[in-house]
DNA sequence: TCTTGTTAGATTGTCGACAATCTGCTTGTC
DNA sequence: GACAAGCAGATTGTCGACAATCTAACAAGA
């Protein structure tokens, strides 16, 4: 008998798709951040009472892409040229790790995985959708996370991975400009086939800061924004 | 008049002294890995509805110190030897991090505190009160994070050091003996004072090693002993 | 005019009850 | 005796209502 996995069932709670459905609507920018989740009138669109809906907005809170002051409200967490500061170079130190960890692990399914993920990238590229276009890139970027077996690590960087999510759709929706159709990624999958990985580990860093110059330009001018209060 | 600093007022909802509740139940062991919590008998214990328990249950779920299965039960994460590697691995790279870039915000506050952290480490070791000595010994590692000025950074430590502690309360409870009553923070401390930032880094991670080894022996045990299923 | 007290409305926090689901046992059938 | 169906019992998930708290507008007094 030929050895089959399954793979887990779908979460048949509301609260689970609650979850599912804020998140997205944050990470794509629909919920702006500072702005603030009334339960009721959520409660109410969703079609679904309000425990639910706190139980969820409660896991996004840990998630750290909400914010709650008992009895003011909870709102979508503030970003700040910080924030964004911190979470790179965050990421950074992630990133070196990651493929350190992942380099010996590398195999052939490894490798065809990542063939898959970036021809999703290139084909969201394509379609000029930018919020599947982040997605993609992302999961490409995960794909040594999921590789290097530790799995702190690896919660680790998908929490990070939901704030940097953010960040983007924020950076993309602010400029009106459709994303560049080349493809940044080229050089950074033939680093990870390659035999060196001191380049992939340095590649990475500087791949990052590329996108990082601009998405620092649009933070500072959420900084200069936030003196309308 | 001189400049007077509030500190924020405490959280008034149930939800928050259930959360810290139960983290404290979890983190010195008195709820043990894999043990269910039964929300029915724990609300009536604490003379509270389900409501907020439950909302702090989603809390701790997401902080990664219980895991839950829908209609099934929440419960007490399991600790694999695994897991414990996987820590120690990532808070070694984090720990690097923090150091270079708490390093040149050091100042005399920074130095004040550091003794401070280090007093309460060594009273509560003269006091051989275990679990006081794992908190107090937690804190002065976290001054590095909290001077790293990386938010992000210091998030990804506490979710960590929730882990860590659990860890090292099941270790602690594990054998009878009494801990050492030597100071083995002396030589850190005296490194973050002193101006090689690369010798504070190296130590860091060898005085990790110490302890490292064996929390690993315990570890497997556990392994072995989940063979019971 | 500025400050302080009051009040109404809205929103969050909490509660008790009901619905959905799981688990283990019993029952019946072969 | 083995096995599937079905039935309690217990537990989790969800709901609607009530209590506690906050906010903003307004009134009263210095």
């Amino acid at each position: 008998m030929a050895k089959l996995d399954f793979s887990p069932i779908a979460d048949t709670t509301r609260r689970a798709e609650i979850v599912a459905l804020l998140r997205r609507a944050i990470l794509t920018g629909q919920l702006g951040p500072g702005q603030k989740l009334n339960e009721l009138r959520i409660s109410e669109q969703m079609r679904v009472s309000r425990a639910p809906l706190r139980e969820a907005m409660r896991e996004l809170v840990q998630e750290g892409i909400l914010t709650s002051i008992p009895y003011a409200g909870t709102f979508v967490v503030d970003v700040t040229a910080k924030d964004i500061i911190d979470a790179y170079s965050l990421n950074k130190v992630l990133d070196e790790f990651a493929i350190e960890l992942a380099w010996p692990q590398r195999d052939q399914r490894f490798f065809d995985e990542l063939d898959r993920r970036h021809n999703a990238v290139k084909q969201a590229t394509r379609a000029v959708d930018t919020t599947r276009q982040i997605e993609t890139a992302l999961q490409l970027h995960g794909l040594i996370y999921e590789w290097a077996d530790n799995s702190v690590l690896l919660e680790t960087w998908q929490r990070l991975t939901s704030r940097l999510q953010m960040y983007f759709a924020l950076h993309q929706r602010a400029r009106n400009e459709p994303v560049p159709a080349e493809d940044v990624h080229e050089t950074y999958v033939a680093l990870l086939k390659g035999a060196d990985m001191r380049a992939a580990q340095r590649h990475a860093r500087e791949h990052i800061d590329l996108d990082f110059e601009e998405l620092l330009a649009y933070a500072r001018g959420l900084e200069k924004r936030a003196s309308k209060n």
